[in-house]
Order: C-alpha cells, then sequence, then structure tokens
DNA sequence: TCCCAGGGCATCA
DNA sequence: TGATGCCATGGG
C-alpha cells in the first residue's frame, strides 16, 4: 500500500529545522516525536488514531499517512492542525522588521530565521497544559502531562511505538481527584483540571465559544472566571491556542527572566520598563515573547539563572 | 539546604 | 487594589 501525501505549500520564511529544534528542545513532549528532518504524531479520525509525518520539500510541506489511508475529512482536520500547529499562514518579514529596530534583540530575526510560533491547536489541551505548567519546572511540567495523557489517553502503535491523542475532556472530566493525585497533581491542580474538563464535556466551554465573543477582554473575562484559570493563564491559552497576537502571558517567569537577560528590565517587577517595550511590538507581542523564550535555551542564558528582583 | 519554577487563590488591610 | 501566605514538589 503507498502511503497517502499531502502537500501544504508554505510561503514566505519557513525554516523546518528551527521549528524542529524547538519541538525537540530539552523537554519531553509526549504528544509527538521528533526524528531528523520530520515529527511524527497521532491524529485521531472516527477509525482510529492516524500516524502522520510532517516534513520539508523544498517549497512545501508534507503530510504522510504511515499506517492508515484518510478520508477527505481526515486530510482537511489534519491539514488544518499542522496549518494552526506550526503557523504556517503568518508572514514573518513585518515582525522581523520591527526586530530590527531594537539592538538589544535584532540578533534574534537572523539567529533563529524562519521559527514559527508553535501553537497548541486544541483548546482543552492549552488550558490544561497551563494548569499543570503553574508554578513547577518545565521538565516536571512535562512529566506530569506525560503521566496524564499514557493514564487516560488513546494510542496506537506503529513502529514500536505509542503514538498518543491527548485526553478527551469528557474522559477527564469523570477522573478522581486522588488518582490525579497519585500522578502527582496538587489537590487544587486536580480540582481545577476536572472542572475545566467538565465545562468543555457538558459545552459550557469551548474555543468555538470564546471566538464567539465579541473581543478579547471579553474572552480574558470569561476564562478568568473560572476556578484555576488566572492572569496568566488566560493569556497563555489565548496566545498558544486561539493565536491572539496580542496576548501576554503577563508575570511569566521565562519571559521576565528573558528580558533581564537582553537588559530590556533592570528587575522583574519593573512594570513600565516592559509595557513600554511591548508597546513597539503592537501586533506581534505573542512572536515576541514566543522568540524571547526561544533564547532562554541559549547556553550564555541557561548558565545565569536569575535570583528574583 | 535553599530557592526557584512558563501561578492562582484566599485573606486581610 | 495590592501585599502576603499557602499550595506542591522537582531540579539546580
Amino acid at each position: 500500500m503507498k502511503n497517502k501525501m499531502v502537500e501544504i505549500p508554505v510561503s514566505g520564511l519557513f525554516s523546518m529545522e528551527e521549528c524542529l529544534w524547538f519541538l525537540s528542545r530539552d523537554f519531553d513532549d509526549c504528544m509527538y516525536k521528533v526524528y531528523e528532518d520530520r515529527v511524527r504524531r497521532g491524529f485521531k479520525s472516527s477509525s482510529g488514531i492516524m500516524v502522520v509525518d510532517i516534513y520539508l520539500m523544498p517549497d512545501e510541506l508534507v503530510l504522510e499517512w504511515l499506517n492508515v489511508l484518510p478520508s477527505a475529512q481526515d486530510i482537511k482536520a489534519v491539514v488544518e492542525f499542522v496549518s494552526d500547529w506550526l503557523d504556517l499562514n503568518t508572514d514573518l518579514t513585518l515582525f522581523y522588521k520591527i526586530l530590527a529596530t531594537d539592538k538589544r534583540i535584532s540578533y534574534m530575526a537572523k539567529e533563529y530565521s524562519g521559527l514559527r510560533f508553535i501553537g497548541m491547536p486544541d483548546f482543552f489541551e492549552a488550558l490544561t497544559w497551563c494548569i499543570i505548567g503553574q508554578q513547577i519546572n518545565l521538565s516536571f511540567a512535562y512529566k506530569i502531562k506525560r503521566r496524564l495523557v499514557e493514564q487516560y489517553g488513546e494510542f496506537t502503535f506503529y513502529d514500536g511505538q505509542k503514538y498518543y491523542v491527548f485526553p478527551t475532556a469528557e474522559r477527564l472530566a469523570h477522573a478522581n481527584i486522588s488518582d490525579l493525585r497519585s500522578l502527582q497533581f496538587s489537590e487544587k491542580k486536580a480540582q481545577y483540571l476536572i472542572t475545566i474538563a467538565q465545562a468543555f464535556s457538558n459545552g459550557t466551554l469551548s474555543k468555538e465559544l470564546l471566538q464567539g465573543l465579541p473581543d478579547l477582554e471579553n474572552r480574558i473575562k470569561f476564562l478568568t472566571g473560572i476556578r484555576g484559570i488566572g492572569r496568566w493563564t488566560a493569556n497563555y491559552a489565548l496566545m498558544k491556542s486561539l493565536k491572539e497576537p496580542t496576548c501576554i502571558p503577563y508575570g511569566d517567569a521565562g519571559l521576565l527572566n528573558a528580558l533581564v537577560n537582553h537588559k530590556i528590565i533592570k528587575t522583574k517587577d519593573d512594570k513600565v520598563a516592559i509595557e513600554r517595550f511591548l508597546k513597539s511590538f503592537a501586533g506581534w507581542e505573542s512572536y515576541l515573547v514566543f522568540y524571547l523564550w526561544r533564547t532562554l535555551s541559549q547556553p550564555k542564558f541557561r548558565s545565569n539563572q536569575l535570583r528574583p528582583s
């Protein structure tokens, strides 16, 4: 059987190498596997889990179904997911022009040229990830995420490896706090997660519902009205999942470290300097934050873990 | 051993 | 409205 392949045209600056580097950086994300020139992940379809390779040919991104022949509907869903995940429809030219106006960070345009904003199209996954990641270090957060996915997520085997899809809200809505505690969720995080899963499950919370709200202010207000979702989580989830270009996870520890590293702020509570800096990137704030996070993996910044202000 | 980590909530002044 | 303490545990 010949594998089904679908090409997605990629315009403008795009670097598969940079995107793969980000996807594989230092952490262990259980939702995909990164190989030398490609990323492989599972996608839910009506007939099971499809395993798909994603790699770059000269001017197009190729999706290759490895274990099944997909339906037209499956193809459409995966193309949409990948376009969203790897932010294929953004032209980085203007962003790089704005970067060039600030000598402290202008190097990023060359250093990370073609790096796209890696999103999280599944809004439930994004919010779950936020709850998990609150106030714990990232490597531990990824461990907990893996435990959650392996405990509650569906998977298929391909080439000796397991490929998971993220647990459904319906499944997690019925999880017990004690079960989540055994995965090393804190009591509160377990409560938050179950509450959010129930909201998704009964339809009182969804990506579509949020997209239907009139403006950003309303979306943030709606989200922060839910227990466990504060300003950081609301902004992070809107940025990663709904691709709100102006959303910034204010107070984010990594962002503040990056700003100090680049001497953009002297102390982490310097809100005036942060506002002033961000103002000049209007419309590209989330890309800016994403690139600043990227800098945290640079050796010169990694060895310079900062003391709090 | 100490301090921080891609925070949020309850309480209090 | 802002400050403080607490949650919870791995990692440097």
